[in-house]
DNA sequence: CGTATAATTGAGCAGCGTCAAGGGTTGTGG
DNA sequence: CCACAACCCTTGACGCTGCTCAATTATACG
């Protein structure tokens, strides 16, 4: 069942002939993502020894390469790049329902139900660390530490989900926009990703507006506005924050 | 702890001498409800006779019966009333993310949280059936049944999440006082409770604008347009649909 | 009968969208 | 190496959607 669109690439085809993991022997999200969970020593006694094989998989830029509904059976963690969860109206209206970075695993869901209910796109060059739902299902179920992980994972998900409905219902688009900018700050720091402030930051003016439920045009014209009065300096793909304080009231609509 | 404000009614202190839930044989959602599964009887073996003692509490129309945060030790599954899971920002902004009818666990999260995330508000008097989350969570732990049943309702609750996240992003105010109506419609179909395509609908406008990110006099126009152009009556608290072709089509963005 | 809650309607305005044009950057193929 | 396309950001002019403020009426409740 090919139904998520990523190039497969297998240890056995690469250079290195490995077994397929090797490479999340260095990975930095080893310690905090799922996958290390499932990719760790299994308890003896607990789990009879079940093993599970993750392959790797990659996706260009922009490869949009899962569409919502469509069944498929496996479950993905992000190991390196960008992506974003979103949906689409029949008229072309995107809404952008969150962006995954290392270590996320892709949809919490989707250990339990054939599809994710969401499309899937990459914001850069991406390597997931794919697994059979059905491996880690059986993990889940048969590991206390593996099972309260992913409830973890999923009241977060859900919680991030609310708080988002706030956002977009009650915040006006500054608010908006900072919120955005502050929540991917505090994750990617969560994970050491941000240093003096700053971060790598691939979203296009185009995803801020698709998250924020506002025009490219009105994004432009809020953003300029927030460099000008010294709140954050954007440029290739790089952000700085130059007012954490402001940023953070302004996230949470004072 | 008596974290949840609902006012406690014990079969002991009631008229009726019976068992404290003696009302769930004749509760319309037994079926449907969480409940159902929480109380029915247990599967020998699977379940080493685990008794749940639910007990009734109620609270009064507007009363704020659980603040976010606040921690709490129970889980609730809606009896009789209407009720609605909301968020406040510091200057008094609300939003409301989802209405609970009758059957309708009141936080999926709770049976592995301490906290909801959310205020929770009654809309009309309710009445509610209160278990500890100690008991719960083993019987979710326990009997496979009660733990798809509750997987299911955890990946619905996201859905419903994310699919609000769209309305209030990229819907305008027809279209997201449509879908609001159309939601509600369907739910209470699926229990039997659409008549005619006539219904309760105990929301005042103002928890209809605070669910779709308007204002109470925009939502007042807007309605007032949909009854002109023959889509919908509404009055002392019910609703009837005239064209439910055309409110499914404005809900869904057409 | 006074008070609180609701719904409606009007007038005016602001936030954000639409349309359009210009310029910068990246990538690709000849 | 250049030409061209595709993408991205910015800025201006203008207008609509939805908000604010305010007044009026209706209904329910104690």
């Amino acid at each position: 069942m090919p139904s998520v669109g990523l190039a497969v690439r297998r240890a056995s085809e690469a250079d290195d002939p490995l077994p397929d993991n090797t490479q999340c022997a260095t990975c930095p999200v080893r310690q905090t993502g799922f996958c290390g969970l499932l990719l760790r020593e299994h308890v003896p006694g607990v789990d009879a020894g079940l093993s599970i094989a993750g392959e790797f998989e990659t996706a260009h830029s922009r490869e949009i390469f899962y569409h919502a509904e469509q069944p498929t059976a496996d479950v993905h963690v992000m190991c390196e790049g960008w992506a974003f969860r979103f949906l689409r109206l029949r008229d072309g209206r995107r809404q952008i329902l969150s962006f995954l970075i290392p270590g996320d695993l892709v949809s919490t869901s989707s250990i339990f139900a054939d599809s994710m209910g969401y499309s899937l796109q990459a914001l850069t060059d991406i390597r997931a660390c794919r697994f059979k739902r059905t491996d880690v299902r059986a993990r889940v179920l048969n590991d206390r530490t593996v099972f309260y992980d992913w409830v973890a994972r999923c009241i977060t998900t859900l919680r991030d989900a609310t708080q988002s409905m706030m956002a977009l219902g009650r915040l006006n688009a500054d608010e908006r926009i900072a919120r955005l900018i502050f929540t991917l700050r505090d994750r990617l720091h969560q994970r050491g990703l941000v240093n003096n402030e700053t971060f790598e930051f691939p979203l296009r003016q185009t995803h801020i507006a698709d998250a924020t439920g506002l025009t490219t045009v009105h994004v432009s014209r809020v953003m300029g506005a927030m460099r000008k009065e010294g709140l954050l300096e954007v440029e290739a793909g790089i952000v700085r924050i130059l007012d954490l304080p402001r940023l953070r009231r302004l996230a949470e609509g004072f």
